[in-house]
DNA sequence: AAAGCGTGGGC
DNA sequence: TGCCCAAGCTT
């Protein structure tokens, strides 16, 4: 991982970059180790320090970010970045009480950034120590109702010593031994101690509460392409879904879709495939409605975007699956 | 305090 | 194939 300093290092007080580790684990936050190592290398290539970062444009982060998902994570970047050059000299606090206190900063991450990056004795909660704790100590209380006695349990386990080592190593065990489905006990470390290992029940912890049924929404997008070449593309909301990114105008999503208006007058072209996506709480199938529209074009909502300016890449991935479908139609029309 | 909030990979 | 899961935070 490009943000880890090695224990050799650590142990000889070189620890890492405050920044680093900031932005690591606010990516990772219920993302993958593998999603997020490209997207950590282009960010702090292209803003190399928090100043830097706080002085981007908006639209600028949250086209970087676009594809890793959850983009309150990036507006709540942005804004913590600011606040440690406009609050804090330009220095991450190295406090727990101080990182709490930061946009986008809870307790996993204000104890991860204290215990890794200044090598504090906090204690990091994460899915993995969850999971570690409830087969170590066989709790079967369902998640999220256990937390508290998980986080107790992590606590009184967290040493004085290396406990920046410590906090990775107990996720580390989680993420590749004490994994979910097929835990390696034979050659955990802490097989012995480990109570749910001496009575077989590691597979079936932490046990959760059951999880609601997603339901079903549709919409319409409209990917309108000027003669020119231009876009017709808008920003959304800063917040809610998808809040602050860029996207297509179109209608709400909702399984009764109210009466809307396309953005301009046209020969829209419903094409006849949708786009379908899953959101953490609904499924989405997306009917994409194309036309050409004429120069001097004055949309009811949203802008041009010149086709130089426009990087399909800084589309959220549900906005550029309707992109890749209508750019098939204008090509295969062509 | 329960719900909202993305995405891709693995099985 | 659909479900589960991933180094959670905010309101």
């Amino acid at each position: 991982m490009p943000w880890r300093t090695s224990p050799a290092d650590r142990a000889r007080g070189i620890l890492p970059d405050p920044y680093h580790i900031w932005m690591s684990e606010v990516m990772l936050q219920q993302t993958t180790v593998a999603a997020v190592r490209d997207y950590f290398l282009r960010f702090t290539a292209r803003w190399p320090t928090v100043a830097d970062l706080a002085a981007a444009e908006d639209g600028d982060v949250m086209g970087e970010w676009a594809g890793l998902g959850y983009y309150a994570r990036a507006r709540n970047l942005l804004k913590c970045a600011r606040a440690v050059v406009t609050d804090h000299g330009g220095q991450f606090p190295d406090t727990l009480e101080g990182l709490l206190g930061l946009p986008g900063v809870g307790p996993y991450t204000a104890a991860a950034i204290a215990s890794i990056a200044f090598d504090r004795a906090e204690t990091v909660v994460d899915g993995n120590v969850e999971r570690v704790m409830a087969r170590l100590y066989d709790i079967h209380t369902p998640l999220p109702g256990a937390k508290p006695e998980l986080t107790a349990r992590a606590a009184r386990l967290t040493p004085t010593q290396r406990p920046g080592d410590y906090a990775q190593a107990v996720m580390d065990l989680g993420a590749t031994i004490c994994s979910p489905r097929n835990p390696a006990c034979g050659i955990c470390p802490w097989q012995t101690p480990c109570a749910a290992r001496r009575l077989g029940t590691a597979t079936e912890l932490p046990k959760k509460t059951p999880k609601k049924p997603k339901p079903t929404r549709t919409g319409i997008a409209y990917i309108a392409r000027r003669s020119d070449g231009d876009w017709l593309l808008e920003r959304r909301p800063d917040r809610g879904l998808l809040g602050g990114m860029l996207g297509w105008p179109g209608s709400e999503w909702a399984e009764q879709v109210p009466p809307h208006a396309a953005p301009f007058d046209a020969d829209w072209v419903t094409l006849p495939a949708q786009a379908l996506h899953t959101f953490t709480h609904f499924h989405l199938r997306l009917t994409i409605q194309v036309a050409v529209a004429p120069q001097g074009t004055n949309p009811t909502t949203g802008s041009f975007l010149s086709g130089d300016m426009f990087r399909p890449s800084d589309l959220p991935t549900v906005m550029r699956k309707a992109f890749d479908l209508a750019q098939d139609h204008f090509v295969g029309s062509r």
